[in-house]
DNA sequence: ATGCAATGTCACCGCATGGTGATATGGTGT
DNA sequence: ACACCATATCACCATGCGGTGACATTGCAT
């Protein structure tokens, strides 16, 4: 047995993340979660006072959501790009990025169904993103020159069109097939693209 | 004390749904179902051989999903119509079906985190009902004078914006705001249609 | 009215959960 | 070498869960 607090606070941690990943966020529990870590349960108290906070320490630990450099890392290339083309490709690494992470996707299921610690650091984490997402691109398109696009409601179609690919990844976690797309196959997400692109190009002409 | 099984098992039929109402997925188990009957739980398995069972009993008795003619009550007057005002239409009673059913949202939720008797369920259900839908619309349009929309690939455009919907109708439940567009209120709402409207009036143009 | 199956009640089991107090053991400064 | 405090362990509690067997009551056919 060997005493390192700092140690067994990582492990505590890190193990939050395998139980979730194993077993999902049904099994994340006090019990699991110490014993995940190879580690007292109590330990969890006395480190971080409550379940929830540790919780809390992992969410704010992992790269949950997308960073606004991840999904564009080059604003130069962006910026010279037209309205239409541009909201696309984000749109497009959004999802890229979204489907790659599983944990992020199960917390996210989750935060339809219930608030507590995790879902809403998660919440928090998200809408900083989101407005600072929101507004890089406002900027970008301040750069650009004036088009027919200026009078159009980007914030509810990126909504309506990220919120559909938000929900198809969640749902291809457990089910292969929506509405004839097959979720499971890259072609399917490919035919979802290309949907991308025809809405938005649709929009600008 | 009266003793009659059909009014117990409508009893604990009901009691699920009142459950779920109440505390949502979390609290819907045998022992709280049972209490809330009024009625010992040895019943359920007695009546209904196991739980799932008679979750399952409770997603067959309950209108979960839309119904084709809940959705298409008037096909004589979509058939009169261009596809994209048809499809826009068939989105929007979608939508607004959806957002009347907090029970079925609950159990959609649920769905993306967990496969049980009920989630299983309305998953047969909907894949059925989206089936019918998309035949029938397809048999609308093949009524329709032939048009410019022909080679869109309609099942997967119509996918990520029922998707999107469908999002944002279970995010609403917990969550005021999404990308800036308040879905507590009719407004917000509102101006989603609207986006929708533009998106596929701009595919068909 | 009586007998008996159908219906409903109750007490209990094993198990897992979140949470806590007393205790043992390791690391560290003197 | 010793003492001491932070660190980690263990045993335990109350609670709620799904599930089951033994028992009480009702209603109905004879």
């Amino acid at each position: 047995m060997v005493k390192n607090k700092q140690a067994t606070q990582d492990k505590l941690i890190k193990a939050v993340g395998e139980v979730l990943a194993d077993v999902g966020f049904s099994g994340v529990g006090v019990n699991a979660v110490a014993k995940r870590a190879g580690v007292d349960k109590v330990l969890i108290y006395r480190y971080f006072g409550s379940f929830d906070k540790l919780c809390l320490a992992f969410a704010q630990s992992a790269d949950f959501w997308p960073s606004l450099k991840e999904l564009i890392p080059d604003p130069e290339v962006l910026s010279a790009m037209g309205t239409a083309e541009r909201v696309t490709l984000v749109l497009k690494r959004f999802t890229t990025s979204l489907r790659k992470r599983p944990l992020t996707l199960e917390v996210m299921a989750w935060e339809l169904l219930e608030r507590n610690a995790f879902t809403i650091e998660l919440e928090n984490v998200r809408e900083a993103s989101g407005l600072e997402l929101n507004r890089f691109m406002q900027d970008l398109s301040s750069n650009t020159t004036r088009d027919s696009t200026d009078e159009i409601d980007w914030l509810a179609i990126t909504a309506v069109l990220s919120a559909g690919m938000q929900y198809l990844a969640l749902r291809a976690r457990k089910i292969n097939v929506y509405n004839g797309i097959e979720l499971n196959k890259d072609e399917g997400w490919m035919q979802l693209e290309r949907s991308i692109e025809t809405l938005i190009a649709g929009v600008t002409t």
